[in-house]
DNA sequence: CAGTGGTCTAGACCACGAG
DNA sequence: TCGTGGTCTAGACCACTGT
């Protein structure tokens, strides 16, 4: 049998090569999160490569967090775990000590027209219909996370469809569930503000009380932005760390 | 000549041994931030190595921002480059539109008995003495930021006796120079409170103004802390980036 | 046990930077 | 032109996992 040969610019380094073909699988759902890939002496038998090059290739994908590898068992496509990443930030603590998972209530689910700065991220045009979704998140019944969510409906017709009941707390797995859109990574940027009349009331607390604000873009495997969501709570609850170099 | 042995344990992977030693002579001094080390061949001849497992280790050490590779030059030791990491983070811009460096006024410089949360953090025992400085840091000359910073005695013997005019904005480098003392990564940690009266007063805002707070520990190679810094500044100047997955 | 990734060898040749 | 790191080969043997 024939290998098969590496696809893209011969100019670039054959394990680089690997690397993006691999990637750009992972990228289109043809291997999704949890898929075993094959092993490297197959992959190395396969495009005719020294064993070596296959071992560069993949390491290269389990810096960038798309595969892992399980010694004795193989290497796999990763599920990113990042769901309730605020809950890195917030420690929302109930009365036994231990964190909790805030729920959550869906205040309005609709079509807009997307503003500027969501357009943007998003890469659509500004005004084009997106879809708008206002949640609280809750500890106790009380407000503590006040979240604004904008999906491009390309993507996303499906997600008009969904039973309020059947979406829980994390919206990720029901994007991937409803929708087929998965998400690798996501930037957020991070600033505080007074939490002004509307947002106080929405948390019951004064006006003046500083808050937390998270922008955040969600992209999948192929850097398309499938989510901007911007989120509030009070400044209280909140701790960030960071390691520098 | 005989080849050098690594010392170690040597039920730990030669390549893990190799860059432990290397660590170790950073950390040690041996080795300073700009010193080239060893080409792979050598070092690969000097333990008695293949090529192969030098490069594992070197690596190991760029992963780890220890080391930097420059091709057809050599592999460095990486200054560490974060002088002025808070301006990742404030963006304080001049009349042009330019970044700004503050200007720093240190208001207090003495020995004080160690607060319990700074004792921890610099492992020394609770009460017992260590250098305190509070400072302020100007734009236009407006205040921006005060900082707390508290030293190990320990260490910084040297750093009481400088001149004040002798001590710029960036203290790292007089660190360094003045006592010896090299800074690998720091931690941050960071929230937002209002300002309160004390500080309210100081950067001229109301009280209520929401800061954002970033409590700071340098380490050394060696992981030993070298500072505790916590540094206030007004929110609506603050952005903070990260990118999750 | 078989199959996987992890460590290590001993080279070859290429691409880059500086003199 | 020389010395550096960057790519790549073609193996060997070890350590871990599951059957």
């Amino acid at each position: 049998m024939q290998p098969s040969v590496l696809s893209g610019d011969d100019r670039l380094p054959k394990y680089m090569r690997l690397a993006d073909s691999i990637r750009t699988e992972v990228a289109l759902g043809q291997r999704r999160p949890g898929d075993q890939i094959a092993s490297e002496a197959e992959l190395a038998m396969h495009y005719g490569l020294a064993p070596g090059t296959v071992r560069q290739a993949i390491a290269i994908l389990v810096d960038e967090r798309i595969l892992e590898r399980q010694h004795g068992k193989g290497t796999f496509v990763r599920r990113p775990k990042f769901d309730s990443s605020m809950f890195r930030f917030f420690r929302f603590l109930g009365a036994d000590g231990l964190d909790l998972e805030p729920e959550s209530r869906i205040l309005r689910r609709l079509i807009l027209p997307a503003p500027e700065h969501v357009a943007q991220a998003l890469s659509i045009d500004i005004g084009a219909d997106a879809i708008f979704m206002n949640r609280l998140r809750l500890v106790d019944s009380k407000p503590v996370l006040v979240e604004d969510i904008w999906l491009p409906l390309q993507r996303f017709y499906a997600f008009l469809d969904i039973e309020e009941r059947e979406i829980g707390p994390l919206l990720y797995p029901v994007y991937d569930r409803e929708c087929g859109q998965i998400v690798a990574r996501a930037e957020e940027y991070l600033t505080a503000e007074a939490a002004g009349v509307e947002f106080a009331s929405m948390l019951n607390v004064e006006p003046a009380e500083p808050v937390i604000v998270i922008e955040r873009i969600a992209y999948a495997y192929d850097d398309a932005a499938l989510e901007w969501r911007r989120s509030r709570g009070l400044a209280k609850e909140f701790s960030y760390h960071a390691i520098i170099r």
